[in-house]
DNA sequence: GCTGGAAACGGAATCCGGTTCCGCTATGCT
DNA sequence: AGCATAGCGGAACCGGATTCCGTTTCCAGC
């Protein structure tokens, strides 16, 4: 891996740009044979460093994850004890709004299973000092947390850059449910029908496809 | 469309029923060529009937949509008032899992909207019935509760039946945040971690494709 | 019951996009 | 410079959705 020639590992930079170029305007959707082009070189070569449309797909992700990971060591870093989580899920959240990573490439990639890994420690912490300083109910495993991140992550995704509103009030509703203590008054603005339809509208195009538009 | 001859009415029917039995095996990677062989028919003839894969796909999800429906109807009559959404919830869930409709065949297909819209208006019920007999905080508003069941869905929707343990548990969580009052102890067993394991593990496959089995 | 023509049908042909294959080329070591 | 080989390009292949059109079936009118 190390010893490959220069102009092999000058055309893998080459196809990962184009496929993330690619990948900004089509979604996962993006083709191999528009990604060769704009590279610059044959399918053939594609191929040779990404042996299937996925592997692509992954590698392009990859930093995404890895920024997720880079935020939560700042959010330990910076946050304080308690907070730590419910920061974390907002921070997140924005992140992937931002990212334009769609379902193809969740973090549930089987590259990304270190990355994963160690976000796990870090949640697990953060649960764990949210509980010990008085912040998170004591029955609130860091399995629950992560199961609420998959699900924030699954109603951000649907949502997308469309509605904002409905998954920052979602994400501070369900955080108080870990929270100890009785709930409180809601800071986020109630969501309005009209929101609420757009959200949907967004949603089911996603999910049907994205034909996309130019730029 | 009611002025239809005999045996096209029949061919509908007859594709139909394969689709279903297709989409039980492959899930929404069911082939049309299957469809068309199963029933007996030319291609030609499944594309007279449904212009297309997806419109096939959303014909065969809509029966599930209606039993969603339904279920919240009996909720209605069957519920105390102040459980109805909790109730609605876990059915909801159970149905979903058990259902095995995909991702492709969400409930947010355009074919769906009358459906939609008649749950929107029963969940509305259920929430305001809900805060008014006091079992639900008074800011939740019937989007909240609308967001809710779409992670939910989303959480179900990965776990499929690999993993009921996560998605109960998470429910409970949950509801717990539309609550009035202090948060109650969980009543669902803590997540083992090798559960989550299994769940992740799973939603993986899922992601990835499914090529299925046979049966 | 017979017939004209519209509605349906069947399935070969087409289109499309991912993946494979293999002869050719550029690299870098001796 | 010469050679072994990693790497390249892109035509060919393949599977699956969709289209097209000649043929068949139904049924309203005679």
């Amino acid at each position: 891996m190390s010893g490959q020639r220069v102009d092999a590992a000058r055309n893998r930079q080459r196809v990962l740009d184009a496929a993330a170029h690619e990948h900004a305007r089509h979604g996962s959707a993006l083709g191999m044979q528009d990604v060769a082009r704009r590279a610059g070189v044959g399918i053939g070569t594609v191929y040779r460093h990404f042996p299937s449309r996925q592997a692509l797909i992954e590698a392009i992700a990859t930093p995404f994850f890895e920024r997720g990971l880079a935020l939560a060591r700042s959010v330990r870093e910076e946050a304080p004890e308690g907070e730590r989580f419910a920061v974390y899920v907002r921070e997140f959240a924005r992140a992937l709004a931002t990212s334009g990573v769609d379902g193809q490439c969740r973090w549930d990639a089987p590259a990304a299973e270190p990355v994963r890994s160690e976000l796990r420690e870090l949640i697990g912490e953060f649960v764990s000092s949210g509980r010990e300083s008085g912040a998170l109910r004591g029955d609130v495993t860091a399995e629950d947390a992560f199961a609420l991140l998959w699900t924030v992550a699954a109603l951000v995704e649907a949502a997308d850059a469309a509605a904002p509103e409905i998954w920052r009030r979602h994400i501070e509703l369900v955080l108080d449910s870990l929270r100890d203590g009785p709930p409180r008054a809601l800071e986020a603005a109630p969501v309005e029908r009209a929101q609420w339809d757009d959200f949907v509208r967004a949603a089911r195009v996603a999910a049907t496809d994205d034909p996309a538009s130019a730029a």
